[in-house]
DNA sequence: CGAATGTTTGACTGGAGTCAATGAGGGTGG
DNA sequence: CCACCCTCATTGACTCCAGTCAAACATTCG
């Protein structure tokens, strides 16, 4: 994949990359920092479809359907990884297993979607927050990002409500009664699982089968 | 994709076709009839994913990482044209951009979900079922499915309320809301919708820019 | 014609939203 | 060094949209 980067980005936390209905020429991974995906409605209420992580691939969408869903926007400094469009071509004409691989990238981002879909609509307040504490210390662990139960999290809790389709002061209210279970810290950008397991059981999220990815 | 056909597959209403966590062998294309994607949760909430209408491809979470994120469902009798797993590598193999249609085809999945999860977290009730009805006809409209505000919607407002993570009762009350404004009508399994430009502006919905799907 | 399934309605409840004020940090400029 | 400001977190009081409960209708179907 390196041989079709065009060049590396380092944009200041605020910035957009990526903009809803645009058709991007560009593609990025994010190598370092962290960002958001959100869309906007015409009354101005934001959902958050999910926190961007270091390895994560932007753009996808404009790639393949010359149309973004939702923007792209850094919450920290980031450096990103350049691609352009066209090359997406190249990329996958150069061997067969490439279209596969960028079909079970977007595979993977369906999952999650679905997942956070049946959260914002099934799960209760306290049910969303621990499943999102969960989906996302697991990620950051995946990744490298985390360990020992803390992470780094440079996001607001408005960012979270947003995601969860909960208004601010009540995800305030059950970040807080999480915290006074002890089953989490949260403070300065970064957060601790002091307690994944009962986490898990209150958001309903199972913890086994990890995913591998196929060797191809 | 004919080639890679393995068979015709005809299953009655209520009949489930893929299982939520399951590594099915099999993918399929609905040819003649409707259903569900859904996915439960540990307490019996379910979060219907969308509706499946002909032409649609199930299975491709299986086919591309191995689990299915969610369950679907025949609601009417359907028709199946069912595929290999295995044979999804042929085709990829056979023609690099076989990869990209299919890296095209989740990424039209992500597009909508990710609608889908703005419309459950930050759509009030009226809004999101504007916001489905407009949804639902375009798509049906798209694929000859529905013409002149008329289509085939064999769901029950269960279906509808666990789409759109409503409760069945309020869900009733605001489809007839809708209804007493003239704005829809809803019976028999049969949907006409009577003004689409107010829905899509309740629902804050945009009817430009319709997307083109590649030949396959 | 009953039984089952799905729709509609009304009354009441409650979880989450809104409003508003206070507190806590982190910068920044005098 | 500190006063001021701005952003974000926290808390309390009150409201309301949507959920729950329950009963009445309506349809379909064996």
């Amino acid at each position: 994949m390196q041989r079709f980067k065009v060049g590396e980005l380092v944009v200041d936390a605020g910035t957009p990359i990526l903009l809803q209905g645009s058709n991007s020429p560009q593609l990025y991974t994010a190598l370092h920092g962290m960002g958001l995906r959100y869309s906007l409605l015409e009354n101005g209420e934001r959902q958050v479809i999910n926190f961007v992580f270091p390895g994560d691939f932007l753009g996808l969408q404009a790639g393949l359907m010359g149309e973004m869903g939702h923007s792209v926007e850094a919450t920290t400094k980031m450096t990103l990884c350049v691609f352009d469009r066209n090359s997406l071509w190249s990329f996958i004409k150069s061997e067969p297993e490439r279209g596969f691989e960028l079909a079970w990238l977007a595979a993977i981002d369906e999952h999650f979607m679905g997942d956070a879909l049946t959260t914002v609509g099934q799960r209760t307040a306290i049910q969303a927050v621990a499943w999102a504490f969960v989906r996302v210390y697991l990620r950051a662990q995946a990744t490298g990002n985390g360990e020992d139960g803390n992470m780094r999290f440079p996001f607001k809790q408005r960012d979270l409500a947003d995601a969860l389709g909960l208004s601010l002061v009540h995800t305030n209210k059950t970040v807080g009664l999480l915290k006074a279970k002890q089953l989490i810290g949260w403070s300065g950008g970064n957060v601790q699982i002091h307690n994944l397991a009962a986490l898990a059981k209150i958001g309903m999220v199972s913890l086994d089968g990890p995913k591998v990815r196929p060797i191809m």
